[in-house]
DNA sequence: CTGTTAGCGCATTCAC
DNA sequence: GTGAATGCGCTAACAG
């Protein structure tokens, strides 16, 4: 494309660093052998059954293995597919038998620990199937789910919609287009599209309890997203904890570590003395913006997460929080997508529901005294 | 498959929660209306012209605007398309136009959050080019990635290969067999096959510079995967810093945050005052482990990262390192597969590199005294 | 047991 | 401009 230099490129395989916009520079190492575009075109079967001398159904039966063949013809076959490197063509399997073969995924932020390890979960089970993921990030955007996951469906033979924020109608309409949805972290109405859920009232239910016998009585509550089933979910045992001897208030936040830090002052003027995030992720954002203010976990405030990602006891103090398996939250959503195939589509309506599991760290403590105490010093 | 109840299921979304064995639950929400598999088959191109009363060929050419059409015909295949909800079958234009349209991307771990990044940059890019990404997660086993890779590169039209492990020759071949291969960190002998890099020797002397000023002389490296290239190219930034008034004691560690969780002790044994960790990641062991055991950082002993992971300014310390943009390196390795499309396959050998740029944060400092400070104490 | 035939869903030649 | 025919790579039905 640019000019290129006739120097042979060093031959130790360091690159040598120049400047272009910003940080990157276009090392002008150009190719070295000039075998250009001399790769062979990719076998198909048909070369392989004349190399082996037989007829192409013959390597097909070879290589699925649904028909027997003679040990003679079966080992000039594979011989012939070593030889040559043959792999079959997945689309043009997938177009014959209807199916293809792979899953799709779509998350909200593959960037989100959570997600990512979910995404884990469903690849390394459908691993295990020989089946194929796709990943589609629709970055937050709720809007974007619909479209990802519809187009997705053309892809794969179904798909697993991570926390989807969109609207219930619109969940509805889309497990009616598409034909093996599978929810996790979402059921809709009457469940009709199979779900793993995680109980989020029981998680949430124990973390209040926890704090309440710690004698905590004024609690914020740091909001995910609001289209998300999960905060709903939250939400009622928020309300059924609630009470005059457990005042719960509302911050509103997010569901990213940034969103957490952003909200942590405001948790902090509500005068609670324990600060209850949406879930771990969160959490960090919170912490690292006390840390900055100089408000002391557990000592001034305590904090709790949900979610017990990896991080979670790396951090100090290692948070309390509520602990979910989240590649099996994965695994769980690919059974039931497999599980969804051999019933023919029509054993829909399945819900899986893991039950959390409190883990009381150091981030939770009795409040310091009976009314919230302030920052120790602004602005650290 | 088990028996069900004809209990109509609770109107409400709430899965209700019972044991199954260990934390999981199989809620017998049945399925509420029986219209099982009621799925109207997937319309084809073919449902598509008859209802819309005009030929296959038109509607490709509407859904394509290859060539012209009537305004006529163009809105009723519009409406057709609409009614039916009809799109494309991937498969078959994939059969038809010999590519997929897809990415395949190879990491060794998406729980990872440098590579969950850098999968998200390929995602974003690919997306904005309408292509679809497909994921396999090797799990760090070096050994699987050329099967991962092989696997992918039928299902797409090019792979990308995320910090392989696999030794020199092993990626050679491979890169014959897989169409449009692009590596992210690593360069093969020579570079033929396209790169996107860090310049990880600058960014390892940027920190070796870093912790001599500081006045360190005795430091001990935290070793990330033997197999890697990125190690590879570390250490020779090591050697080339390394001189009698800066020693470096390498100790044996690995990519993940165990692995630095681990190798904190012997970290601590070689008495050096100053620790650097293979990655951010890692580091965040370390820091975990250390805090255990009563070390501060950075009042015992310095501690760097590497990769400038989102975390690392939201820990305590916030981690000295090296800032890598991961999204753009995704995206970066996204451009060289689509720029080696269009030169036919030919353009190979175009190498990338990034330049790092360090971030000095809290987790450095001069080191205490001239000799190793001990733990303070043992085993908080 | 093996080879021959047909067609999955689509875009793309060709004729008109 | 438009429609009818062809074939992408493969496997499932049929013959033999």
């Amino acid at each position: 494309m640019e000019g290129r230099s006739r120097q042979p490129a060093s031959s130790d395989d360091r690159p040598h660093a120049q400047g272009e916009p910003a940080v990157w520079s276009n090392a002008a190492m150009d190719r070295v052998r000039t075998d250009a575009g001399a790769r062979p075109p990719r076998a198909t079967i048909i070369d392989v059954a004349r190399e082996a001398a037989v007829s192409p159904a013959t390597v097909s039966r070879v290589l699925t293995g649904t028909k027997p063949v003679s040990a003679d013809l079966e080992q000039r076959v594979r011989a012939a597919v070593n030889r040559l490197g043959y792999r079959p063509n997945p689309a043009a399997q997938g177009l014959l038998r209807g199916a293809t073969h792979a899953v799709g995924v779509v998350v909200p932020d593959v960037g989100n620990p959570y997600f990512a390890e979910v995404l884990k979960g469903v690849t390394n089970a459908a691993e295990e199937s020989d089946f194929r993921t796709l990943v589609a990030d629709t970055g937050e955007k709720g809007g974007a789910e619909h479209d990802a996951a519809l187009e997705l469906s053309r892809w794969a033979d179904g798909v697993v919609l991570c926390s989807p924020r969109m609207p219930q109608r619109e969940l509805a309409k889309l497990a009616q287009a598409v034909p093996h949805l599978v929810c996790v972290n979402r059921v809709g109405r009457g469940g009709q599209v199979p779900a793993v859920v995680v109980d989020f009232e029981a998680g949430m239910a124990a973390i209040c309890r926890h704090l309440r016998e710690l004698g905590h009585r004024r609690i914020a509550y740091l909001r995910g997203p609001a289209r998300a089933w999960s905060e709903r979910a939250r939400q009622r045992a928020l309300r059924a904890a609630s009470g005059p001897d457990f005042e719960v208030l509302q911050v509103p936040c997010g569901s990213s570590s940034a969103d957490g830090r952003r909200a942590a002052d405001a948790a902090l003027a509500t005068r609670a003395t324990a600060v209850m995030a949406f879930s771990d992720y969160v959490a960090l954002g919170v912490l690292a913006r006390f840390d900055e203010l100089g408000v002391s976990v557990p000592g001034d405030v305590s904090l709790t997460g949900f979610d017990d990602i990896a991080l979670s006891e790396l951090l100090r103090p290692r948070l309390t929080t509520v602990k979910v398996s989240k590649q099996d939250l994965g695994r769980r959503a690919w059974e039931l997508f497999a599980a969804s195939g051999d019933v023919g589509g029509g054993e829909s309506g399945r819900v899986v529901t893991a039950i959390p599991e409190l883990i009381t760290r150091d981030s939770t403590a009795p409040p310091a005294t009976a009314t919230t105490p302030l920052p120790k010093t602004a602005k650290a």
